[in-house]
DNA sequence: ATTGTCAATGTAAACGTTTACCCGTTTACA
DNA sequence: TGTAAACGGGTAAACGTTTACATTGACAAT
């Protein structure tokens, strides 16, 4: 179909390795000859065919990316992340969303194994049995991010949950309230989720403050699972909590979204916190305090620790904890 | 490295071409062979290198999606429609941040081409002559999403943006709106920031309204962008607006911020009609009024078409144009 | 018994690269 | 001047598939 090398070689009255060497400078070829080749290249607009050279070369210049949830906040900023790094080693990025369901995870997983990725950037939700086989199998160079899955053996890159919700917490806290509650994610093993819960319930035991099981409820970080946890929050609660610690800002809106239509003032009535900080945080009325966090970095510094596991860099860091900070805005108000 | 036909066919005790049409059944094998084959497989996770069979076969099982903006809110629902017809022909998705700038845009679709893609989901910002002598010479299939190129010859999904924004408008002139303000996007050739602005103008025509060239302001589609003009236009005139049309959602929410800022109330000051109808849209107070798009449409409806496309279904529509719809919220007043 | 047909399977070429190996010329140095 | 090293460049094998073509054997029809 297209021009290939033997036809570049062919009007340049060369044989194909030496197209080969001037296309990948692997070994030095007179001017001369550099120049024909390069000149008929230009004229020709050939592309060396990136399959041919991945089959041979036994890499496919592909990374990819598993996410259970693309329209979070979140995504596009880890995405920004992983590009721009991707980018200057000149790799390309394929995505996949698995939905949070591990079936489509797996299956996109092996895909990604057919497809001949060099890597795989993994925001799985769950680390079963059968994820194991398949790493153990096909010892596909992986990162995980914004998880953990100790035990997995896969290095990560995340933040400390458990710290930050215990800091955000202990934010509210130090605010004078006492009565927390809180919109927690799902739990699965260590997840994410149960390490912002294992925060806010030492942060409350720490500070000598009871736990209230109907304080808590669980969300699925979506804009509605909190406002419906909120509204269980307040039906099943005589006595309303005089704050609420969300685990992501998306429900922390839907708190927020809840309080406003049961004519709850925010913060005066009741105060939020959020975590994330996605731009959503920022544009809602009043605004959004919450944990911040860099999605961002996040990515750059997952692909880095999946380009030093492909090079098989022995000495390189097998985790990354980034950051996090709490960003104060209008929804935590200090009690007297 | 990894386990390959040549393996599985030694332990089954078959030929590689058997194994081959056993994976593919591209033709019929006796039962107990195909069983043998299959077991054999099954113990060694044995998956077909797809970069070997894409070299043979000549087609990747990729698609590219190069846009301009990931952070706009409109991306993960166009993603989610373009994923799910993907994921039914077992593709997958290669997407690449072009961030509006041509280089990097050429630069994208020259990668793409060297990745030997299937085809790819263009959405960009502007048609040169670079694009065209691109498409001329590799003619990988393509269609644009979200924007048309007329002249281009390529394919396009979109919505018509004329009508909408002279609907969306024409929707404030039925509220009796006379001084009508616009947030425009960039202008390129027939791009559908022009489209918009189109619309505005020749609603205001027909209604024989006169426009007021200090009340419309260029953005560049973010929030910020749509702050700044909006504070223009508040500047600028002594007499205000009393609606204004934002050629998009996150300008919109740009205005109402600025509104808000500078104690003007929405609706009852100044009424905002947005164009997207994004998330951000539902949760801002007021909740906006915007057009709908169903970019999770468009982003189906592309691939369909770039299926065809390849598939060279010479029959196949060249073009696709979405539905729309004004949904009213909290942004617009009714004026007596 | 001979031929023909058909189904199941195998053989080998091809896809477009990279690269180990080889060969011929030139250069450097004793 | 002779020999070795260095250099430039070509040949061909290999990467893991698919598939056209060839082969085999079984069975039916003559």
């Amino acid at each position: 179909m297209g021009v290939t090398i033997k036809d570049v070689a062919k009007k340049a009255g060369v044989s194909i390795a030496s197209v080969s060497r001037v296309i990948n400078d692997s070994k030095p070829v007179a001017p001369e000859t550099k120049e024909k080749i390069l000149k008929v290249i230009k004229e020709t607009g050939y592309k060396p065919n990136a399959m041919a050279r991945g089959l041979k070369k036994n890499e496919s210049g592909l990374i990819g990316l598993i996410t259970p949830d693309m329209e979070n906040g979140t995504f596009a900023e880890l995405v920004k992340g992983i590009e721009s790094v991707i980018e200057k080693n000149s790799m390309n990025l394929i995505v996949s969303n698995s939905k949070g369901e591990i079936e489509r995870e797996l299956r996109e997983l092996h895909i990604f194994k057919e497809q001949q990725l060099d890597g795989i950037i993994f925001s799985g939700v769950k680390f079963t049995k059968k994820h194991k086989e398949y790493f153990d199998r096909y010892k596909v160079p992986t990162v995980v991010v914004s998880q953990k899955f100790p035990g997995s053996g896969l290095p990560y890159v995340d933040i400390d949950n458990y710290k930050a919700a215990y800091q955000a917490v202990d934010f509210l806290i130090k605010n004078n309230h006492q009565q927390i509650a809180m919109v927690r994610g799902p739990f699965y093993d260590k997840s994410a989720g149960k390490q912002r819960y294992n925060g806010y319930f030492e942060a409350l035991k720490d500070a000598g403050l009871k736990v209230n099981s109907s304080f808590v409820k669980e969300g699925n970080f979506t804009i509605k699972s909190g406002y419906q946890a909120m509204e269980k929050i307040l039906s099943e609660n005589e006595m309303l909590p005089t704050a609420v610690f969300a685990a992501s800002d998306r429900m922390a809106i839907g708190v927020l979204d809840c309080c406003l239509d049961n004519n709850l003032k925010v913060p005066e009535d009741i105060s939020i916190i959020g975590f994330d900080d996605i731009e959503l945080a920022t544009v809602v009325r009043p605004k959004l305090t919450t944990v911040r966090v860099d999605h961002s970095k996040l990515g750059e510094k997952s692909v880095e620790l999946l380009l030093n596991k492909i090079k098989k860099n022995k000495d390189s860091e097998s985790f990354y904890e980034a950051d996090f900070e709490i960003v104060e805005r209008e929804t935590v108000k200090k009690l007297t």
